[in-house]
DNA sequence: CTTGTTTGGTGCGATATCGTTCTATATGGA
DNA sequence: TCCATATAGAACGATATCGCACCAAACAAG
């Protein structure tokens, strides 16, 4: 019965929109003043995957359009948490590389928000949380890989 | 080791983070133009639930500002898919009833989202995502509960 | 090389989000 | 009853998001 098994994608888009909402809530509460998620996403991501890449990397990484980042980064860049120079192998295009301050904003962020993880993890099992995590991921990478499959007809400045 | 334990809570969020994304742009391209995901959401909540809500209660309900759901509201109301009167317990508020166009337009959606879904429920193993929706509506039960456990010194307009 | 097409980035305008402030109504004591 | 406080909603301004148009560099075909 198809209705069963399309209906359990909306009712986990659902629960995970209002997490999402809450999450980003609780992140940015631990943000300095003018600083919102996206800026920690950004700064967060130059550190785990590495510094240097280019704007539209990172806009593809977070599937945002390039002019979102390109915002995102001219905060972060006022702040004085990334510097951008020329890419030597493509005069188009720049390189973000993080700044000591940045790196140092990520890590207070991170400290930071360990009370709050520490409440949850007290209070929640985190062992289901271990669970869902494979299954997320596997569901981030099947949408990423077909978003293309679906989509209004032909927007043109899209990321990709 | 709480490092462990918290990290997962981190990795959960990210990845809950791009879903969102995806699937709120999977939502959008199947809506007409003018309209964005709250609309729906709103439009959807007023028919699960019910009819007849304060704009109050539906903020509280998406963990949205209420100056957000205004403005949501405002737009669902120009396009006459929703409509207000005032609330005949309280001088202060309105309630919020569907329209006959909202109601189809909602089901429109949702139809138009069917073979979107179909194409997913076939290449994405639904007993997967039926394992993992408790979990999610647990930790978003858990995350609303408990969202005042943290957060920023004291956000007034905040719309609890 | 030249030229047509693709691609990275920006400027701009429209709309969305959200914090602050204000108004009017409720509500809960004295 | 009166007053202090709390609450629903709107107005307003600041910033965010994002589509569109544009430019310059890259690249591909001839």
């Amino acid at each position: 019965m198809p209705d069963a098994d399309t209906a359990v994608f909306f009712e986990v888009f659902n629960e995970i929109g209002i997490i999402e909402q809450l999450s980003r809530t609780l992140l940015e509460a631990r943000m300095p003043d003018g600083l919102i998620a996206p800026h920690f996403t950004v700064l967060n991501h130059l550190t785990r995957v590495r510094d240097g890449q280019t704007p539209i990397d990172m806009a593809r990484a977070f599937q945002v359009p390039k002019t979102s980042m390109t915002h995102t980064l001219k905060g972060l860049e006022q702040y004085g948490l990334v510097e951008t120079r020329p890419n030597p192998d493509d005069g188009r295009s720049k390189q973000v590389w993080l700044t000591d301050k940045g790196k140092a904003l990520r890590a207070e962020i991170i400290a930071s928000l360990g009370p709050d993880f520490q409440f949850l993890a007290e209070h929640f099992d985190t062992v289901k949380l271990q669970g869902i995590r494979p299954v997320l991921t596997a569901l981030r990478i099947f949408l990423d890989e077909n978003r293309h499959m679906v989509g209004k007809s032909t927007s043109v400045d899209t990321t990709t």
